[in-house]
DNA sequence: GATTTATTTTGATTGATTTTGATTTTTTAA
DNA sequence: TTAAAAAATCAAAATCAATCAAAATAAATC
């Protein structure tokens, strides 16, 4: 059986049964402990089971919103480069700034590294809310309808609200720059309301890896030149001429 | 069995129970009373449970923000009262109901049992938000400046997107009941978000165990006529021929 | 295609770490 | 004060991470 093959199989074989001892696998897969703990460690690190002692169990739903990723995992998820993007961000806060943070896991990140408290934060993200909270910070949420998946909050009421505010700068994510089509995204009431924060704010940064040029999602919800991107790798010229690129390294 | 699906059974066995002794973990795992208590300890210290003398109970929603070094065993009653008065209140909500949840701890607690997904669910805690969201409910946010020790959004602008709807049933928390001073709660602004929504609601039940009768916090919301009450333990006549009060038990 | 040379995977061995239950001492509630 | 419960201590058992050599696989060379 091939390595990867087994892995896999662990995988299934540990979300089935939802705890497992590593005896259990060695009996199952036919292999010595010392490959069944070297297989949990791989797997582990790749977040795709939980590793605790004697075996392993599968990922509660509230690990995966907690676990810190791992050393290992850090390296084969690029987030390092994408800390550091988060960190800059969070750099470019000024004591007088009004802040609109951006529902999604990007902007998430950057929360970690704010720390202006002179500052006022406003998001349509409900995690968003509750991490600012907890470090204590100035902050606001927007009203609306909420979206189970992405925990966002969208719909007519979060736009109206936000058409009260004047940001002075906006963060946030996306899931495609195009020179074309923008910044897109794959849901329209998400980029609906993106649109008009973007369109309320002084200053749009948008926080994105070098993965995410030259993808093109299905709604777009601002035009290249309206956001300055802070990203992590220096990519093509033709973005340049367009708008303002940092890249952090 | 693996330590840690110990630790998660037991959890999961307390959280069902509500409260139960060392003794009881040891048959129900097979292990030894100091086993016992050392994954008592560890959860206790996770904040999963509350570990009190002879065993351990749930953590129930007015325990979540002060943890008491320990409880007697009349504290550990009153969250089974706590309880029904949460499940009553759950089980009051209809298909077509646009239901209103109030921040708190006492609310929180209801939407544990709360399995109506017809109806339409409005909150301004965000921690309600999250839990309703987890429960895949049609779930809306009141919008406005969050408050960092509850976890509650209050504010002009929570008071003004409150004005635009109308509830047919809001679920209250109080920290006061009185026939002169009527629903009374220590912050101001959590106290002119509540007058509002109880003014939007068409019936307002408020949720209150019986040590809340008799108290007067610094601000009153609402009238003792304007809500009904539901609560766990028969109160004076004075009450009754004030308002409807239905007693669980 | 065959042979040689790296690389990866595996299983065994080692000492270190973790978990556990028994025992003793201390603390607690009544 | 007293009986029950909790904490501290300790030794045995189980498990783990690190290391190393053998086996399997891949890459390079002829």
């Amino acid at each position: 059986m091939l390595t990867q093959e087994r892995r896999d199989l662990i995988v299934s074989y540990i979300n089935e049964k939802n705890a497992v001892t590593v005896n259990e696998l060695m009996e199952e897969f036919d292999a010595s402990a010392a490959t069944i703990r070297r297989d949990l460690s791989v797997l582990h690190d790749e977040r795709k089971i939980l590793k605790v002692f004697g075996g392993a169990t599968s990922l509660s739903a509230s690990d995966v919103n907690t676990l810190e990723p791992t050393v290992s995992a850090k390296a084969t998820l690029n987030v390092e480069e994408k800390d550091l993007i988060s960190k800059y961000a969070a750099s470019l806060i000024n004591d007088d700034d009004f802040v609109y943070i951006d529902s999604g896991t990007t902007t998430l990140e950057m929360i970690k590294y704010i720390d202006n408290a002179k500052a006022k934060y406003i998001t349509n993200g409900i995690v968003h809310a509750k991490k600012l909270l907890e470090k204590n910070l100035n902050t606001m949420i927007i009203g609306g309808r909420c979206k189970a998946a992405t925990e966002a909050i969208i719909g007519p009421d979060c736009i109206e609200g936000i058409r009260k505010y004047h940001f002075t700068k906006a963060f946030m994510g996306t899931n495609g720059i195009s020179i074309n089509a923008g910044y897109t995204t794959p849901d329209v009431d998400e980029a609906l309301v993106k649109e008009e924060a973007v369109r309320h704010a002084y200053i749009s940064y948008i926080l994105a890896d070098h993965s995410k040029f030259g993808q093109i999602s299905s709604v777009t919800f601002a035009d290249i030149s309206s956001c300055c991107i802070i990203t992590d790798k220096e990519v093509g010229k033709n973005y340049h001429s367009k708008t303002i690129i940092k890249v952090v390294e």
